[in-house]
DNA sequence: CATCAGTTTCAATTATTTCCGAAAATTTAG
DNA sequence: CTAAATTTTCGGAAATAATTGAAACTGATG
């Protein structure tokens, strides 16, 4: 009995970690990097390279890279068990959390060099008297001026509370 | 002079083309894609398949493949001059229904295909009594409810009118 | 029905990204 | 200091995605 229900979770994590990591790719995050996490946001225990290497089947190149930058984004922390030498790793599981991690870093990499160029565009283009130059122009500065609502917004979003996002959502939602 | 500002526009809109293309590539939208909207976003009149070829000196293969898919999305649309055989292009201009059509192919990419493989997961472990199933199917169970709940959040946002998305984001960024 | 303008498809090529594996560097222990 | 354990780096292999170029198709027109 204590094998079967052992077999079910295996066979369940497995599929959420294969699944979860092909999704990454959709997200425009690599596949070992979106495993890595899917492993370890269901493991009981912070486990360490050789462990996530052994899980996945991966080189301990590819499970170095991107257990480094998932440390970097925030979604895991290094922990050091007390008179163990190597590192062990373990995931943030509170989803909302995840949530401003990710939305934070998408925000860097989407919304503010995008701001950056329509900026940039929008100001070349100041006081071209032709039509098509007044045209070009006031398309940059609306779209610079969403951009910067999206870069806000994100800001605000990122560092909301739980609770308050859920207050939030209900007016929406409602 | 008037030649001038033509060459201001003309550098100012290639360096619009060329940024929002490199863009694209960071927000899952393949390069042309990306320049091909940023081309049309800002021409005075719709252009065909050929024009466009040129503008951006890519193939007609590809110039085809983008543009149709820009169709799909709904940010381009197929316009026919009178008395003429080709189509014409033209981009929606609006930057809010820009962002909403997004907004829309963006959760049907990410967050449905994320939803689905959460609920089977969730679904796979019900019930399992260990202490380590237990852990696992609750971890399940609040992604889903978590992503069930950004479904919702990205299904309102992308059927908002601007006006409303304002008011409700005074509030927020209050 | 032959031709022409234009559209669509697709196999082959090219570019980009990811991943491996092994070596180099670093750290800790004895 | 030396050796063992562990982390980090990196060049090239493998996989994936984007793009080309040419041929096949469509359907209007004389």
């Amino acid at each position: 009995m204590k094998v079967k229900a052992d077999d079910r979770l295996q066979h369940a994590r497995e599929e959420f970690i294969a699944q979860w990591g092909a999704m990454g790719t959709q997200w425009g995050i690599n596949r070992t990097m979106a495993q890595i996490h899917a492993l370890l946001m269901t493991a009981a225990e912070p486990m360490s390279t050789d462990e996530v290497m052994e899980a996945l089947e991966i080189s301990r190149g590819n499970a170095h890279a991107n257990l480094k930058e998932l440390v970097a984004w925030g979604l895991l922390r290094a922990v050091v068990k007390k008179g163990e030498r190597r590192e062990y790793f373990e995931a943030e599981k509170d989803v909302w959390r995840i949530f401003t991690v990710v939305a934070r870093e998408r925000k860097r990499r989407e919304i503010d060099p995008a701001l950056e160029v329509v900026r940039k565009c929008a100001e070349e283009s100041r006081g071209i008297a032709t039509p098509e130059g007044r045209a070009f122009h006031e398309q940059m500065r609306q779209l610079e001026e969403f951009v910067e609502f999206a870069s806000r917004m994100a800001d605000r979003v990122a560092m909301m509370k739980h609770g308050f996002a859920i207050q939030m959502a209900a007016k929406l939602l409602g």
